[in-house]
DNA sequence: ATGTGACTTGAAGTCCGTC
DNA sequence: AGACGGACTTCAAGTCACA
């Protein structure tokens, strides 16, 4: 039985897999969102694929650009 | 006015003195900590100081050791 | 509007030690 | 028990051309 379908995956899909989530759900692009973040559009590219090793201080930048806390970004992980 | 007492501090030295409550709270020394989490002594210390810019893998890693969801780890941040 | 490979540079992370 | 330094290796950050 699982607590939530992101379950034992990998922890850098499940993170990816949120951010583009929370992305959507505000109707931007990545290049918009990468914008907005001061980012590359293909990092956050390669972090909705899970394919970054994201560190704190770029969380942070993800979070406060979606206007929620990191806590509530790492909610469902 | 603010929010909470760690609020305009670097995100790093936030998250470094939350890591040394919870590790305090649960009596461990550094050394120790670093040798549950599978980490150097020296990088757990520079953590907690603020200095290391942790990333995902090992903010898992951190909140795994101590029994909680990384969404309670970065609650206060 | 996004995926991907290749790349450089700076920081993550380890291992030795001293105070 | 923990701060801190030097030297080292691995990897995250950040960018580009092209599909």
């Amino acid at each position: 039985m699982t607590i939530s379908i992101m379950a034992n995956t990998d922890i850098l899909l499940r993170f990816g897999e949120r951010v583009r989530e929370l992305r959507k759900k505000r109707g931007w692009t990545q290049e918009a969102f990468a914008d907005y973040c001061g980012l590359d559009r293909t990092y956050v590219g390669g972090i909705e694929r899970g394919e970054r090793n994201v560190a704190l201080r770029n969380i942070e930048v993800i979070a406060a650009t979606l206007e929620i806390s990191i806590s509530q970004l790492t909610k469902s992980l």
